[in-house]
DNA sequence: GCGAGAGTGGACCTTCCGGTCCAGTATTCG
DNA sequence: CGAATACTGGACCGGAAGGTCCACTCTCGC
């Protein structure tokens, strides 16, 4: 059965989510996930180190489906996805009591500094994310104003969202972060043409 | 002698900035602090923690001296200020290869994620980041558009601040740092009011 | 000169943790 | 059946790290 590493990866990544990578230790994910003894365990993996690949890579795909699926659904505007995908991020963060990392953020960033190969994997996922915000903004280019540059907005949104976060996470509230939502998605608002909004309201 | 003390502190934030706080043992900090035994360390500490508190404490000093005094340099126009802030922030965070953390972000996380006390302390730091900022954009908020919060404008400033800080720590490169200190720039200069810019060029 | 605090040097304890090994049972499938 | 694979349980190892203890020297102010 596959189940079971499976299962030992999702007990990894809330436990990871919640102390950090450090602070989880192989004893902890084995409790958590109802294994036995470590032979259990490394019988799956062959060290901690490719369980963090594996959480990293879980991170990844969950991020791909739910996060980024919405940000090329073509029922809807451009922007439109891209307030919905902002407003997810909230709504996820605000769901796991501001401890969660729907995206990347936090605990990544811990395991970024802590091997190579893990931060390699952390800024692919960044790229990842960009690159799904650009090709979103290039759609809607020509309804911009000139000179916008959607790679440049791509990351500021994904660095604002990370940075909105981290506060909101330290400061155990979601309030903080709501607001900062609403102004960057008014942010983005500045940059369409005049005479050029979307079919909503 | 109270030198010791600040330099084993001097020590230890440089080595924390660099590596994090759980990466960072007491051996690494009394060799690089230049002590003999441990003994030596716990004569001026009684535990890893006191340390770490005096190393956030630190990093809140040095920050209010260098970071926010620029914050309240009556010289400059109040905006105008903002903006060397921004570009400080950047700056040193270039100067230390993207690796330090100039102010808060980074290895403040990961102690607030370790410790309750820390946590509390970040949260304060962070709020008295933002207690600064607010007050610069309360004196010009005559010259702002009709409703300017100056409140969440500061919160924005901080996320976007602290999450650019944080990706280009992990791309190890500044130039994204750079273009999102830009654009956020732009974004305060557009609350603005028509025809009541400052009066720099 | 004497006592306190600074500094030296290292042995040592304990706990935690990643990882190994082993011995055995249950299950499943050719 | 028989062999591989999944699972159980626990002993064990080696190293890192926080922290204690101790015996000793150096230096400075009273």
């Amino acid at each position: 059965m596959r189940d079971r590493r499976a299962q030992i990866i999702e007990s990894a990544t809330s436990l990871i989510n919640r102390r950090g990578y450090q602070q989880t230790s192989v004893e902890d994910v084995i409790k958590d996930a109802g294994l036995c003894g470590k032979a259990h365990f490394y019988h799956y993996f062959k060290s901690k180190e490719e369980l963090g690949h594996a959480v990293l890579n879980r991170q990844f795909e969950t991020f791909a489906e739910r996060g980024l699926a919405v940000l090329r659904d073509p029922m809807l505007d451009p922007l439109e996805r891209l307030n919905v995908f902002i407003d997810t991020v909230v709504e996820s963060h605000a769901e796991q009591g501001c401890q969660g990392t729907p995206c990347i953020g936090g605990f990544t960033v811990e395991m970024a500094e802590e091997n190579e190969s893990f931060r390699a994997r952390v800024e692919a996922l960044f790229e990842r994310w960009a690159e799904h915000i650009e090709s979103l903004l290039w759609e809607v280019r020509p309804r911009m104003r000139d000179g916008f540059d959607g790679a440049r907005m791509a990351r500021f949104v994904i660095a604002t969202l990370e940075g909105a976060l981290l506060m909101s996470r330290v400061k155990r509230e979601i309030s903080v972060m709501e607001g900062i939502a609403e102004d960057l998605k008014r942010f983005i608002g500045l940059h369409v043409q005049e005479g050029a909004m979307s079919h909503r309201a």
